[in-house]
DNA sequence: GCAAAAATGTTATGATATAACATTCAATTC
DNA sequence: GAATTGAATGTTATATCATAACATTTTTGC
């Protein structure tokens, strides 16, 4: 398995949640997604994607490149945009339209589209599938006439635990 | 009511729908409301909301502010992102965030948060109050904790205006 | 090995958005 | 009607986000 090298934002580790091994579980399944689909995880996509999964929060394409340029001498804005625009296409990773920045997806391959829960306190991205708000989207297509492409349902708010410990900052 | 001088976008007008009427219904609207509420919708204010309403489309905000210099020889970014700012804070237009534009708001004023289903074809965008997924989003909310501060929900596909008349492009 | 395709390197620039400070305008008070 | 104040706009500069275009390298299939 991947090694994870530099944590440099030390990620909140709760009782429920061991980042490492959730990062680690992510890789997997892209790595194991990749060769299912015959399409290169190469070495600075699989960077890229493990730079991104440091934390549960949206990055910025710039941040990312500050970020690999240490690992990766001639990277430049359009190495960062060519690997997310493959991450994004092998549904590996979300583009948060609201904030242009990306985050992980838990759900990588399968039902990608999803509600974004985005915390303006911690910036942390939740994705839920909400299969309720899909079926009411697909009703509504429906009544519309409308033949979809894509969703971006993205929500900005307070997520339950910064209600709670609203003085542990996210970052 | 307020004049309306120069559609340089031949906005398709069908029997059901007059844009003239349409227009001016959404400017008066706009009027009313900021008497209402004693904010100024001043001269470039009111040339800018105009602008956004010459078509249902999404339109950038450099776009605008081309439009924009003709009748307003001072203008430069900030005059258009300042009044785009303005108009958004009042409910006016929405801003499209899948598509860093910006649209005219048939709801002015109440129930602000709506559906966009945007038309890849004739790049209109509808909005839809969409009540069944309103509710649906609010109990997942409930569900996850999540404090709502506000939401996007954009959709990208073809209408069905243009899934009928292919042909008939939208520009 | 060789040709073709895919990925990456590299340079340049386009597109989107805001910061910071100066000036003007409009309403209020004296 | 001059002074004061706050809002709006003017102005310059720059930050931030993203892609185009072409060169080079790497990988893959034959």
């Amino acid at each position: 398995m991947s090694t994870y090298p530099k944590p440099n934002q030390n990620y909140q580790q709760s009782s429920e949640h061991n980042h490492n091994e959730c990062v680690s579980e992510a890789l997997g399944i892209a790595e194991h997604l990749c060769v299912e689909r015959g399409v290169q995880l190469t070495a600075i996509r699989h960077k890229v994607l493990e730079l991104i999964w440091e934390s549960h929060k949206a990055v910025k394409a710039y941040e990312l490149l500050d970020r690999l340029k240490p690992l990766q001498q001639a990277a430049k804005p359009a190495t960062v945009y060519r690997a997310l625009d493959f991450l994004i296409e092998q549904g590996l990773i979300h583009r948060v339209e609201s904030l242009n920045a990306f985050v992980g997806c838990r759900c990588s391959g399968h039902q990608h589209e999803q509600l974004l829960l985005i915390c303006k306190h911690c910036n942390e991205v939740e994705e839920r599938s909400a299969p309720d708000v899909m079926l009411a989207l697909s009703h509504e297509f429906k009544q519309a006439g409308f033949m979809v492409h894509s969703k971006a349902i993205e929500v900005h708010g307070i997520c339950a635990k910064c209600q709670k410990f609203p003085d542990v900052s996210g970052e």
